[in-house]
DNA sequence: GAAGATACGGAGGTAGCCTCCGTTTAACAA
DNA sequence: TTGTTAAACGGAGGCTACCTCCGTATCTTC
């Protein structure tokens, strides 16, 4: 009866306490220390042997992904509730501002983000596929109302916003990031202006050291 | 007499042979397998005992500074080259591009400085010095053409650029930062200041992804 | 050619990764 | 309760990489 018709067994109590507990201590760890601190240390602090650890997140990025996919359900849900703002151009502006807000106070996780785009990890493709979803309904208003450049793809913004947010332990880059992202949104709006100067639209290759 | 006024020796001919190839093997191997490569194999790949390895570049970052400097000094040198370019925007535009590209046949570089970033390192600090400066010139010559907005530095502008490229693995990435750095680009244009404007003319480039 | 400075190399101590398996413990049935 | 059994536990141990240290080899200079 009850859930478990396919007849399994009722998870152990220990098992889930103990995976718990693992989170809590890979937070702690990881905010303190990186990324890449040592998994040792979170099984220590949780209190539970190395073994227990592995068997529960197989690899390092199961661990990021545990800890930091509600972080990421977060900042795509606020994305969602600006859907419905007035300006889509400044929704996506404030959207980007409480962006850099986030990733202020966790500092573990740009960094865990960064860490998984390199390893093409799980993690990655959930946070991308779930804030460019997020995101893609904010552009596409904003595009649809004629406000804002049309080809420019959610992930095309969300790497340029993480990457910007990626320098975020030198002095400073806080209103650095604040300042790049308001160039950024000016870029982003449609210009009535086809040349106040010269328009170097044309692939106006540079003489730099190309091959051939 | 000659240089040894400070009766310092000649540097012994094995060092400066030793020195040479642990740059050279520490280039192909940081090329082929990232930045966190295994030193050691560094050491064999270049014929040398790790402790001579160890002497010459007491740490990691040590080895990335030399192996990399040249490309920063190459990157710098173009951006003052485009300092006599009739139009400074075309120039940071053109800069910018080319800096891309630069990023694409340099694949070990970005990850490299992106780790030296978080470690403050030697490496980091030579590097931002350096572009900065040689940016700097670019910038101030837009602004004061009234070209380009006044309050982004070059540092802003070099933190946002290899943030962009810092992505630089995933399918498709090069054009996907030419289309943010051209978004950059005109979003640092001195703005008449346009209200949102509704209209999207322009901005019909829905299957452009190819390069031109 | 000898002396002395300089550089070499790799053994070895440390640390973290991850696997494997004997032991323990919780869930379920009787 | 108690017995059975599947599930989970923990940590020893093998591996790899980091980095230091120092006896030995090699180069420069005189």
């Amino acid at each position: 009866m009850d859930e478990h018709t396919d007849q399994t067994r009722k998870p152990r109590a220990d098992a889930v306490r103990n995976r718990e507990r693992v989170l809590e201590a890979a937070k702690a760890v990881f905010n303190a220390g990186g990324p890449e601190a040592s998994l040792e240390a979170v099984a220590k602090r949780a209190g539970v042997g190395i073994g227990t650890l592995y068997r529960h997140f197989p690899t390092r990025e199961d661990l990021f992904e545990a800890v930091y996919r509600r972080e990421v359900e977060q900042l795509s849900e606020f994305a969602e509730q600006l859907k419905s703002a007035k300006d889509p151009v400044d929704a996506l502006r404030r959207w980007l501002r409480s962006g850099v807000e986030f990733v202020a106070t966790k500092k573990g996780m740009v960094a865990a983000l960064a860490l998984a785009v390199q390893s093409g990890s799980e993690l990655h493709a959930f946070s991308f596929e779930r804030l460019s979803k997020a995101i893609g309904s904010l552009l596409d208003r904003a595009a649809a109302a004629g406000a804002m450049r049309a080809d420019v793809s959610p992930e095309d913004l969300l790497r340029a916003f993480f990457g910007m947010c990626y320098m975020h332990d030198q002095p400073g880059w806080q209103s650095s990031v604040l300042r790049m992202l308001d160039v950024f949104v000016d870029g982003l709006r449609v210009q009535p202006v086809p040349k106040p100067k010269a328009r170097a639209s044309k692939a106006a290759k540079p003489a730099a050291k190309r091959k051939r």
